[in-house]
DNA sequence: GTCCTAGGTTCATTATTCGAACCTCTGTTT
DNA sequence: AAACAGAGGTTCGAATAATGAACCTAGGAC
């Protein structure tokens, strides 16, 4: 692994849970050298991307990030666009609603919207989700390009749960009806207890690049809720597409484009 | 520089007037070998840290540092707090507010609120300013940590603009007076045209982390608008101290704290 | 066609990173 | 108070990863 590769998956160690950590806690959980984690660590503390706090010298990320997000995202306004949705969605829905963005073979979660109800699902934003498993992961499959979905389903699929579809075979067939109504639906894929119906987000090109999703208790869920829903999730990621410029017009009917999406190889 | 410092030295290259970039453009802008960046690109690429534009070719920031941002958003409010304050603050001035949060030696521009007028002052997220020459920075520098200023000042201070108070007692002169005042001054220090007032945001500890800023043509300014608007200033800062749990009442008069801060070496 | 510049890759050379062992400090146990 | 444990941090020879000149391909401009 390249140096820089080590640098940003210390970055990674970071969460909600454990915003602060210490230099021992950050070589072990890294696997690196403490000499090592020290020497990365100040590197990355001279490019502000993470700061000591200096009484308890733990380390936690740096103002640098809030300074390159907000340059990113004047260019890109995804998260700024997609919150005020979230929000809405969550209101109308009354369930937690959360917004991925795709990067580099996964959906990372940049906004939640969590539902007012007491039972209710958590996510985290910073939250990594596979694309398969994971309503948002077959929304995003159902429209992106079709070589990188092939690349990434000619991978290794792990089983998260007794439910999770992990056959090639079967998350095709979950793409294909994702792509038919426009919306995903998975019940307990990722983790037991929850349902979640997903819809992608496109970008100016007319490929998926985010997912927002509705997720709620298995036990408030019906087929008839789960349309319902479904469909509210595809008008909040049109909205949404529509704010960053995408377009979403020209893909015609959800199968034609399963059939181009999945007929390679 | 260590191989990390250079991929961050990449990252800083973008910036909201040019929020995409070319390899060959990055490679000759952070002084490095074509080869050099393009490996580097890749593994910040894989950390998510960066995106590739397929169809340009062209680099960009990543979602990544969105999702990071919100992490360490979420455990450190600075923005979250600071934003809505800066925006009463411009309404009320009707000039231009930035707010910015130290790291490394520098002042971050982590949130601007623009004034209303035609005539105002831009200035934009991700700019970094001295810690001499700027009202902010002076008004940083009243309020940090004593050691962390000698150190600061220790260094060269580099001119600006013909008006930059570029001498270490000139400096302390002011800072001295900002420190009396709760707010520091700054005429032309860093851009010709532009006045600016700022106060100290402070940490849980008592010590500035941040400063929030009020910057107007100086052609609007007289002294009794810069008082009002220090007052403003110190008015909103404190409201952004308290909102990050940042105690305020224990540091007693201004001028005591200058002379302890000043007084070392 | 020729020239220019772009993105991207190769591989022998070279400089940087690595990590076991070490030091220091603080708080806890005996 | 002595011994211990685990924290943060540093050192320096050995090992590995970074480097960059040269190269390839592709797309304009003329």
């Amino acid at each position: 692994m390249s140096t820089v590769g080590k640098a940003v998956s210390l970055l990674e160690l970071f969460t909600l849970a454990e915003p602060e950590i210490g230099l021992s806690e950050l070589a072990r959980n890294a696997g690196l050298d403490k000499a090592t984690t020290r020497r990365l660590l100040v590197a990355l503390i001279n490019g502000r991307l993470v700061e000591q706090e200096p009484r308890s010298r733990r380390y936690r990320l740096g103002a640098g990030l809030s300074r390159l997000a907000r340059i990113r995202d004047a260019h890109f306004p995804f998260v700024r666009v997609a919150a005020p949705v979230a929000r809405a969605l969550a209101l109308e829905t009354g369930e937690t609603v959360h917004v991925s963005e795709f990067s580099a073979g996964a959906l990372l979660t940049v906004d939640v919207a969590l539902s007012a109800k007491a039972n209710r699902v958590n996510v985290d934003v910073g939250q990594v989700l596979p694309l398969h498993g994971t309503a948002s992961g077959i929304a995003f499959l159902s429209a992106c390009d079709g070589a990188a979905a092939d690349a990434y389903l000619g991978g290794p699929l792990d089983k998260f749960t007794p439910h999770t579809v992990a056959s090639r075979e079967g998350v095709m067939e979950a793409v294909r009806a994702a792509a038919a109504h426009g919306y995903s639906r998975s019940a307990q894929g990722y983790e037991e207890g929850v349902h979640s119906v997903a819809a992608p987000i496109f970008g100016a090109d007319g490929r998926a690049i985010g997912t927002l999703a509705v997720a709620s208790p298995v036990s408030r869920i019906d087929d008839a809720v789960a349309v319902r829903q479904g469909e509210a999730a595809v008008r909040a990621a049109r909205e949404i597409s529509a704010g960053l410029g995408g377009e979403v017009a020209r893909l015609g009917t959800g199968s034609e484009r399963a059939n181009f999406i999945l007929s390679g190889n």
